[in-house]
DNA sequence: TTAAATTCGGATAGATTTGTCTTAAATAGA
DNA sequence: TCTATTTAAGACAAATCTATCCGAATTTAA
């Protein structure tokens, strides 16, 4: 469904809010230990958010990776979603075609586009801040 | 969503049924021009579809692919996506973990396999016989 | 029996995704 | 200022997916 990089890409993504909720900046060693990644291609995934504006990485000693409180409740999956995969989940036929559409669909436009959309709204419906608080409080996990 | 593998497997499964349906065996020649996709990689993926006994081909002068008239109606997506590209679909964590279910969720299960179910149960419920119908109306089509 | 048509199967090649390595840049603290 | 720490960025490598090529096997028909 996703690619591994976007797979990544939320796990950090919720890490890192989890722990800016509770007001600590994370390490990228700290990341990949926590959601048991690849250092290098997670590092790769977290720039991309970063440039996106996702999140804030701070160089130096002490540095690392935050996300802005204010915002946490504010980022959608569908953001982080579109900054690593780009939107070829929302577009695109599920045969394949180049055209396809309403006025020339495939035989399977109709039942595809109720499952894409349901996914559509579940990521644009669901914020990092919902999530990073089953994190915390113990009911579910990033890892394994 | 799907692998290019399947979408070329599902689109060449429809015309196969649909020229079945009207006592046609076709070519792999028919196929590709029908479908619009690369000769050898889906002869490839028909001779995956010949395996688990999706279609028949038949070597030599006329031969080519066939579905039994029978079982069009019975044959679901799912047997085909299934075929292609196994049941990664159905299975795994929408984050990647090996271990994510009920019991130890990822944060994003329960509204993962809400949509996942959803996909899983169009697959499984839309046959080749439901979907060739459209293509012979000339209300759907397979190529662009 | 021979030739032509057609799929089968293995080897290979190209493209994309995933992952690593190395050096540079920035920053904090001594 | 110097050193250690940390992310940034680009080059490179490995794995997987997509696609091609070619000879073998099968079948039909002349």
């Amino acid at each position: 469904m996703f690619s591994k990089a976007c797979e990544y890409g939320i796990r950090a993504a919720l890490f890192i809010a989890q722990e800016s909720l509770n007001g600590q900046r994370v390490s990228l060693k700290a990341i990949t230990a926590e959601i048991d990644s690849p250092d290098a291609f997670t590092a790769k995934i977290l720039q991309l958010l970063a440039r996106n504006e996702i999140i804030v990485s701070t160089k130096g000693p002490n540095g690392g990776f935050e996300i802005d409180k204010k915002k946490i409740d504010n980022i959608m999956l569908s953001e982080i979603v579109d900054a690593v995969d780009g939107d070829s989940i929302y577009k695109g036929c599920g045969l394949g075609l180049k055209e396809c559409n309403a006025d020339k669909p495939c035989p399977l436009h109709n039942r595809f586009v109720l499952v894409r959309n349901d996914l559509k709204k579940m990521l644009e419906g669901t914020s990092l801040f919902e999530l990073a608080t089953g994190l915390e409080t113990g009911l579910t996990f990033l890892k394994r």
